[in-house]
DNA sequence: TGTACATCAGTGAACGCGCGTTCACTGATGTAC
DNA sequence: TGTACATCAGTGAACGCGCGTTCACTGATGTAC
């Protein structure tokens, strides 16, 4: 009802301030609403208090916009697992910190978690791309990384790992996302269990050919800690 | 180019007939666009070689239609689960069969797979939800619970295993439909191994309150086996 | 300190478009006599 | 067997709408003299 209209207009050189309102107005109402089409041009205008038109000023097209959005997103991510990360210095303690961080961004942002992944198509992989891979990829990289040297795995799997434990998160997430109505009990506890047991299962599978089985029994042990 | 009409109309008690063309236009549609936005009512008019108006004869508006385009596709997804079941004797064998031909369901059909999770919502959650929990959600039910009978975990934690197996599907699938730039390699083997990886998980998991160690034993020695 | 001017962030009105949906209709089909 | 008629699957034209985007403009702001 209160179309609230802009108090004061930019000063000169900076035209980055609205712009960031913008990206601010789209991102909320990718929060608010339940579906992504809701966010058209002048929803956003009106968000921010201001003309359709004045959008063009600080980005191209529609498309432009979104994808600052996403890439805006992704930073956030990043900041997030950057948090999860801080302070953990036993790599396994801070495998499971990511992936439940991973899991609790997408839950607290489904609308938006959905919508950055359906965003990745063949012509704008390379923008918003990079920018994911740059983000979740690379915390999930080094800590995995990190376990291989401790012994959990031989090095030549983490590629593959990395792979399966951002599936196992994802997966987690957005089932939870797109199928609240299941049974899903407490959700971080149930999620907590599933990742560990991913963990698990990784190191079962390379019980054969591990060079130093006492440190495979002591990730095990602690896996199966409740 | 080639806009072909209608040849005959239908007879007149058959106006399924004329549905079930239409419900294959929409899924027609969905699997040759890359965008579930190019579902329009005068797209699948035209597919059909009928005018608009006529989709409302058998339709009573475009969600409607979208239910049934779900519905159907659900459908498939259980006849593809039954024929992965079919013959196969062994509760582990079949469950590692369901969780690929799960994934192989979604990755031939990536935009109806992604659409047909997006319409589940608060609204719409009865009529196509309730038809996918009686399609993949039961064949996995079922031989999880098998699989908790022949020792393989207790059976307090079925619908827990089931919720995480779906998920660890669900994840594979839908992370390689969204970013096949990863580097994924030959899709289902490295999804097999996610697989087993997982089901490894809960089995060493649940070592501990084991009632029948000599089973679980023979889990672990054929999950291991590539 | 005061005035004329260039800059440029933001506006107002309009465009063409494709959409979902409606409504009065048409004309082939099956039926009753 | 032949004709009049009711049925109803599908049509053609149009509706109102919100969309992304454009373009000529306005008027506050900072600057030069």
């Amino acid at each position: 009802m209160s179309i609230q209209r802009r108090r004061t207009r930019s000063p000169r050189g900076s035209g980055e301030l609205l712009a960031d309102e913008i990206i601010d107005a789209a991102t909320d109402l990718l929060l608010d609403e339940k579906e992504a089409a809701a966010v058209s041009i002048r929803a956003v205008a009106t968000r921010v208090g201001v003309t359709p038109p004045s959008i063009y000023l600080h980005f191209a097209d529609k498309d432009a916009l979104l994808d600052a959005v996403c890439a805006r997103y992704f930073g956030q991510l990043d900041e997030q697992m950057a948090r999860a990360e801080a302070g953990l210095d036993d790599p396994l303690e801070r495998a499971l910190s990511l992936g439940m961080s991973y899991i609790r961004f997408a839950l607290d942002t489904p609308v938006l978690y959905r919508q950055a992944f359906a965003r990745i198509t063949a012509d704008n992989l390379s923008k918003v791309d990079e920018i994911l891979a740059a983000s979740a990829f690379v915390h999930f990289s080094r800590t995995v990384g990190e376990l291989a040297e401790a012994g959990m795995f031989p090095a030549s799997q983490v590629a593959d790992i990395v792979l399966e434990w951002w599936s196992a998160a994802h997966g987690i997430a957005s089932l939870m996302i797109s199928k609240p109505s299941l049974n899903w009990g407490d959700d971080l506890a149930r999620a907590e269990t599933m990742l560990r047991s991913v963990c698990l299962g990784r190191v079962v599978m390379g019980v054969a050919e591990c060079r130093e089985p006492d440190a495979l029994r002591g990730f095990l042990a602690r896996l199966r800690d409740s």
